[in-house]
DNA sequence: TGTACATCAGTGAACGCGCGTTCACTGATGTAC
DNA sequence: TGTACATCAGTGAACGCGCGTTCACTGATGTAC
């Protein structure tokens, strides 16, 4: 018989085991009987500590926002440049996502997207929760001037989560071939440099230009 | 007894009834049985016309590639501007994953991603070929001085993947809520405005002075 | 310090469901004569 | 035009596998007295 141990310590080993599996296998690999065996127990004892499988998952969710969260924390402590800010979750979320394939697996899994409502509004709320604070920082990067303010936070939030998202997929389908690290390194400056607002003396005056011009671009796109 | 059909008919229709289930309930939901009755016919007919669900399944993502492609041969004939082009594919492309949920629901699946390596070979086969068409289009671009030459074809078209990928998961998991059209219409202006060579008189001068300063911007990157 | 008892984590057998797949059989369709 | 035959798409019953879950039972641990 395998050890006893108390439910809080049994229930961290549970979700870092299935956390583990589905970095492993993906998803569709996480069974209750693969958790069991990486913790050292039977089947039937996991449901001692959770009420079925999906409960496992939730506690798996709730490991990445913890994970995803904690790097943005994270940089904002260590500098308070926003531009500086997000290059460094940039490399940051892009490091994570090496060490821990079980993100996007998650993320981009059909139990997610097209399972229960509930789970889909939980990632939902996490994916959510990140682009804010990163629309956060962008927000505060508008108003000292450092970023150019004729593009909503909001998208641009999106635009830098668009930065990683498709490397990481390729990487993933790829097999480790697609080089995650040199497409983020050539494609950050480009961002950066679109990002910034144009400095210098002329500085009212080339924003108010490049606003109309963007406006104009708009009005094409949407026709 | 179903009318009796011929195989390639009964094909097509199996793979396009495999295609609406995945739309309707994700690559988790797709089951022979539901095929079938699609389609009109008993489980067990699926097994005159298809080997196996592997082999419906890519059946599937012969249509998908088809769609996909399809999308930037039209694109190519409707205009000659290589920026332009881009802009098309980019509003085709959502209106595409808006018709097509299966789209990104195959694309993003555990049985693409975790599955069969022949399988995640084939949908990342389909994705290289979508990306390097895309790096066609503006390899010439560069060629003909509309884009700027100081970052990789490849690097680009990955970036312009990333303008639709992400709104485009955000949209399945805020079950329809995510403003895909939205973002597109505010993100493009300002990819495009990026990606444009500085014209003008001092062209050579504005780009020899952009390519330091990126070279510089990505050996900081890295670091 | 020792004994009885309650608690609760761990066990293993068994169940049931969904689902892909097989197989012998049916009967419609088209062809040869 | 009619008849016999071959072909092959469609059928339904049954199988088997994986897997989540249940349940009665065990036995280790800590507490009360």
């Amino acid at each position: 018989m395998a050890q006893k141990l108390g439910t809080e310590v049994r229930q961290e080993q549970i979700a870092q085991a299935a956390l583990d599996l589905i970095a492993a296998r993906g998803l569709k690999g996480l069974s209750v009987a693969g958790v069991a065996r990486r913790v050292g127990l039977v089947p039937s004892a996991i449901y001692r500590h959770f009420k079925g499988k999906e409960d496992v998952l939730d506690a798996v969710l709730d490991l990445l926002r913890g994970k995803l969260l904690g790097n943005v924390r994270a940089v904002c402590d260590e500098t308070n440049d926003p531009i500086e800010q997000l290059r460094r979750l940039l490399l940051r979320h892009v490091a994570l996502i090496r060490e821990n394939q079980a993100i996007p697996r998650v993320v981009f899994s059909e139990e997610v997207i097209g399972g229960r409502a509930a789970r889909k509004a939980k990632v939902y709320g996490i994916i959510r929760s990140y682009l804010n604070k990163v629309a956060a920082i962008v927000r505060r990067g508008q108003r000292e001037g450092q970023i150019r303010t004729d593009v909503r936070a909001a998208t641009l939030s999106v635009m830098f989560l668009g930065l990683v998202q498709p490397p990481a997929v390729l990487w993933l389908m790829s097999g480790g071939t697609f080089n995650v690290t040199r497409h983020v390194a050539e494609a950050w400056p480009m961002f950066s440099g679109a990002i910034r607002s144009s400095s210098g003396n002329r500085k009212a005056a080339a924003r108010g230009a490049v606003r109309g011009a963007v406006g104009k671009e708009i009005r094409r796109t949407m026709a």
